[in-house]
Formats: C-alpha cells, structure tokens, sequence
DNA sequence: CGCGGCTTTGATGTTCATCAAGTAAAGTGG
DNA sequence: CCACTTTACTTGATGAACATCAAAGCCGCG
C-alpha cells in the first residue's frame, strides 16, 4: 500500500460531477484541501471489519471486494464495486465499526476524507445528504438484487451469473483475465472452489468459454445467457 | 384493506420521537396534517414491486415481509419487519418504482405521507435526512448480515435460525404463533417446502419444539441454538 | 359439498460437499 | 538462483444433503 497527498485538481474527477454536484464551491475547496489519495494494490486489505469508523473513502480507481469472515475464519463475499459504487457508504452512516471488510481484487485508487468533515458538510446541506442517500440506496439495492438473482440459480446458472457479470459490468468485453480466484468465485456464489472449477471445465469442454489460467472468453454467449437464466 | 383519515394525535408516536427528532414543530404540524393511516390485513399487499412510489410509507403496528417474484412466478422472501425497521425506505430514495413487494403478514397499521412533501422536507433539512440515512443504513445492514447468515448454514440450521429469530426478535417469547406458513418459510430460507416441514417434524420428534398447526413452543432453546450454529 | 391451498410423509434421484491425491504456480529463505 | 514451502488449481470417487415426484389428509371458503 502506498500512500501520499495529492491535491485535489484531477481534472474528470466524478466526485465533484457528481458526487458533490450539491456542493458549493467554497466546501468543495474545504473538502479537497483535506483529500488525501491512496493506492492499493491487488490482495490489499483497504478496510477491515471491526475497524473504527473515521474515513470516508470513495473509489477513484480499480476494482474491490466486500466480504465478511465466518467464525470458523471462512470468508463470505458480499459483492464487487468498481468506481462510483461507493462500497464504503454502507455502514458509514449506521455504525462506528465496519461491518465488512474491503480489499482491492486490483490495484487501486483510493480518495480518502475525514468523516467528521463529511459528516459536518452533511449536517448543514440537505441536497448533498440526499445525494448521499440515493448513492447509499442505490449501492444497497444492487447487492440485494444481485444476492436475490444468485440464491435462486444451481451452481452452474450461478457461475454462468459470475462470467457475464464480469464480462457485461466490469470489462464490458467478452475476453478478460479474472480479477479472483476460484475459490473466491465459490466464496461469492456460495459453493465450494471444487465445484467452480469442475463448472468452468465444464464449460469449457463444450466450447462455451476459453481458459487459460485467469484469462477467460466467453465463446458462446448465448448459452451462458441460457445457463445462467437457468439450465 | 381499510382505509381512513386520522389525526396525528397518538401520543405514543415513535414517529414523532424518533424519526422526526430533527424537524421543528411547524414542520411536524405540517407532516401531520398530509398524514393519512390505512389498516391492512394478514396477507394484504402494501406495496407491489414495479408500482411507482409515491407516498412514504411506515409501519407504525403489525409485521410485514419483504419479497420479490421470479419470472417463473415463485416468490422470495427478502426479510421480515416489524415498527421502526421501515422497510419502505429501501427504493425510496433510489428508484421511481419499487424493487420489492411488500405484504402484511399480522394486521397492520401504516402511516403514509405524500413522498414529495417528505422529499422537500429532506431537501431543507439535513438533519432530518441524516436520520433518515442512518435508518436506511440500518435497515440494509440488517438485511445483508441476515442473508449472509443464512447462506453459510444447512437446512436444518436455517430452520432453527427462522425459529430464534420470531423467538427471540419478533415475539420475544418461546411460545409463539408462526405468522406465516411453512412455504413462506422455505421462500425465506431458499429450501423447499416439504424439507422446511421434514425438518420441523424431526425437531418436534427430538422434543426441541412443540407444534400444534401454526402454533410453536420452543422446548429446548439450548439445542436450537446450538443447531443454528450449525449442527 | 367440493375445490383449492396448506400440510405431511415416503420413495427416488439429482446436485453438491467432502475426501483424496496430484500438478502447477508462486512466494520464501539460504 | 535453486531447493523448499505454501497456495492455487484440477480431477476422480464417494456419500450426504436436498429437490422432486407422488399420494393422502386437513382445513377454510364459496
């Protein structure tokens, strides 16, 4: 993890489009002065359940997991955010601890703020609050969503559902090298890692997606879309 | 359903105590005067996913479920809630339609607000929408952990985790009447029906509950507990 | 009274986890 | 840089967990 100050002159800086689009000029000055950027790289912990609460972090860049351990030191992925899904709002709001813990799946591009800070600015204007809550709902209702579509699938629709999400939401290509590994495909889904890599076997003994390694296309898409809808 | 016009004189509002801590008595007199109460049924439909929101719903009596209908017509149950957890807060702030349905499972009482007046009021008031935040924080958070806890657990310990959690959330009680039906159960926990009902005989044959029709008494919380856990 | 929905139990087969064992890849210390 | 350890990946065999199908009793309701 690296880390440094950065002054807050990215030019396509979504945060103040539209993050802040409620934000007065003179806040956003006040905001950025205390901006501070970090860097992840892939398999770093960015935050950690159990954690105190006194950041509010947005993602600039990269792609990160949710997750949560089990007592039994086992792992539950929750979901994945890219930029603009604003992983971090979850508990911002309702804990002092963080419920889950985040890590970046690649390297990453972190904006950090004071809480208090943003919680001040919160306090005393309303539309960016509202803001804030239609991001917070937004990022709730895709998980929970997303959560209903994986329960109702067997394991094969389940994996199919993992290829196209990355395939269709993040890479927006039919080719791409898997940010995770097996076992956290199983993690996210709800299977064991054996049965995800007999799946993907599978799949690739009839011709429906190639693989090499973390290097995944999807040949067939049509019959994934149909696996994963359910076969 | 029964509709009607009521003042908003219950001293015993949490509405009013809680909820609107932040708002000032004019806005509250205003809140009260759009106020309208409707009284809903066991089994009723309070809202239906894909209507277009456009009052701002709270539970103030009863239990109602959260749910959602697949393409092939089946339901599944999101969670359960009871005053004060508001679940009508989830797509309010993030959609024009609903996302879920939700149905009384007790006879219920709701309060409902036109949601551009309580919009306007979260426009003026950040400390009002805050609060608002912190419980749609909550209420999600709630939801996430649920599932989460009940995707790492057997049939049998999903059983056992419904029963504590009517017991010990909802009723408070060892003895209870079960709201809703065993299919109902199976929709919450992602089993089928006639395993939700194995598993309740075989509790009842291993004197851990007593049932007689909807009607269940928790005999030996002890070995339920442990159960959920995972047994 | 009969119909549909809820409940219950049993028999059967499918889906999936577990166990085992081996290969490949990647990190670690001398 | 190479031996060494660990972690990821892979496949097969087996059994457990669970869905599905079938049949029957029960209850409430029109």
């Amino acid at each position: 993890m690296n880390s440094g100050n950065i002054k807050c002159d990215c030019e396509d800086c979504k945060l103040k489009s539209l993050f802040f689009s409620h934000v007065t000029v003179d806040e956003l000055i006040d905001i950025c002065e205390i901006k501070e950027e970090r860097t992840y790289f892939k398999g770093d912990i960015i935050t950690k359940e159990g954690d105190s609460i006194n950041e509010f972090l947005y993602l600039k860049e990269g792609l990160v997991k949710l997750s949560k351990s089990t007592d039994e030191g086992k792992d539950q992925i929750i979901s994945f955010s890219k930029p603009f899904d604003f992983v971090s709002l979850l508990s911002v709001f309702s804990s002092d601890t963080y419920q889950y813990s985040v890590s970046a799946i690649e390297d990453s591009h972190v904006c950090i703020l004071d809480l208090n800070v943003v919680k001040n600015h919160a306090r005393q204007n309303a539309l960016f609050t509202m803001d804030l809550m239609k991001r917070v709902s937004e990022a709730t209702d895709k998980i929970v969503l997303d959560n209903l579509e994986i329960r109702r699938k067997h394991l094969k629709g389940r994996v199919a559902h993992v290829l196209l999400y990355f395939a269709n939401y993040i890479y927006m290509k039919e080719e791409f090298e898997l940010p995770i590994s097996r076992r956290e495909i199983a993690e996210y889904i709800g299977m064991t890692t054996e049965n995800v890599i007999r799946t993907l076997s599978e799949f690739r003994k009839d011709k429906i997606i190639k693989i090499f390694g973390k290097y995944i296309q999807i040949a067939d898409k049509k019959r994934l879309e149909n696996i994963s809808e359910f076969g």
